[in-house]
DNA sequence: CATCCTATGAGACGAGTTGACTCATAGGCG
DNA sequence: CGCCTATGAGTCAACTCGTCTCATAGGATG
């Protein structure tokens, strides 16, 4: 592996990880190989196999490149901040390339150790983050959960992740609005 | 396309679709090509190609092995056959053929038509069954639905499948009763 | 500007895969 | 028994895959 600072390999760097995000986008996980991501990058088949002498950490890495915030920074009233987060991740969710790198997250994770890795980190981060902000929103009494805190992710997400995946239609917000109040009671002041 | 009712064509179909079947578990879609699927089924490489000319259609159709009853002919009371379906569903997600089955149709779905079309059958089928016994539920009195009708499934089956695609943790049974409990009032005669 | 270093592009290469084809064989039918 | 046809084995060209070589040029250093 070359010097992480020369321009040039920069440069090849960040083109074949467009390239390869791209061919995910367009072909799916499959057409992420050495050949496609070379012609698209403007970037010799040599490069490619420098950067990443296996495709599998190139398709992880690129994925990466997807950004998905979610459930930042928590605010108060918790209910409402909650509504705000989920709201942003339905309206990810119809975006072709967060669903598609969803999907493929949870497909090749059962059989790529790499990806496996980045869905366990993905899944642990979002659980923590809804965990700690319902924990404060219940010892700030605005929450009495309901169900026990390691429920509340897939409570909550689950449903929208559903709607964008299987059932293909976009989440309304009564979906987000039950999701939210199956979690326990809110107090409304 | 030989004759559906020759012995050793059935004979060949069904070791070629086990064969299918047993590679999507074991190496995930992209192994389901027709030399592996041909050595394993201890059949000639060219009697996969007469049967399946493309293997984006011998995948479908291998999965298509993979049983998933599920939801179907409602019982009363609706709540107590919610519980039993959706815990069974659980159950069969744990096992990773359902699991690499279902995370298969969501992400291969995104690039094939074929699949795209299984899925869309899927998701409504699943959707048409839980609203039907929904609505006969609301219509006995058992049920006050708090939620439209299409968000049912989603809210229903969405967090399990979250729970098993993403966090890769068996559902528990409070998992269940939240779900089914955010779907409305339910009278506990 | 001159010099060195090194990432790169182009291409060659063998190994393996793909999809199409041929043909003798044998399983199953009347 | 005798016909029909699905099959297995094999051939074949085209293509892909992973590796390697080498001349070139981009960029740091003086």
């Amino acid at each position: 592996m070359p010097a992480e600072t020369d321009p040039r390999f920069l440069r090849s760097r960040e083109a074949i990880l467009h390239a390869a995000r791209e061919l995910l986008l367009e072909k799916g996980p499959a057409a992420v190989t050495h050949a496609p991501v070379a012609e698209r990058a403007g970037v010799g088949r040599a490069t490619v196999y420098r950067h990443w002498p296996r495709p599998e950490l190139l398709l992880v890495e690129a994925m990466a490149t997807v950004p998905m915030p979610f459930f930042a920074e928590p605010t108060v009233p918790t209910r409402d901040w909650l509504r705000r987060e989920l709201t942003a991740m339905a309206h990810q969710l119809d975006l072709d390339d967060v669903r598609a790198v969803a999907t493929t997250l949870a497909n090749t994770a059962l059989w790529d150790e790499h990806m496996e890795a980045r869905r366990a980190q993905f899944a642990g981060v979002l659980s923590e983050r809804v965990t700690a902000a319902l924990d404060d929103a219940q010892h700030r009494g605005e929450l009495t959960l309901a169900i026990p805190g390691r429920n509340a992710a897939a409570a909550l997400i689950g449903p929208l992740y559903y709607r964008s995946t299987i059932e293909h239609s976009p989440a309304d917000p009564g979906l987000i609005e039950s999701a939210i109040a199956a979690l326990g009671s809110w107090t409304t002041d």
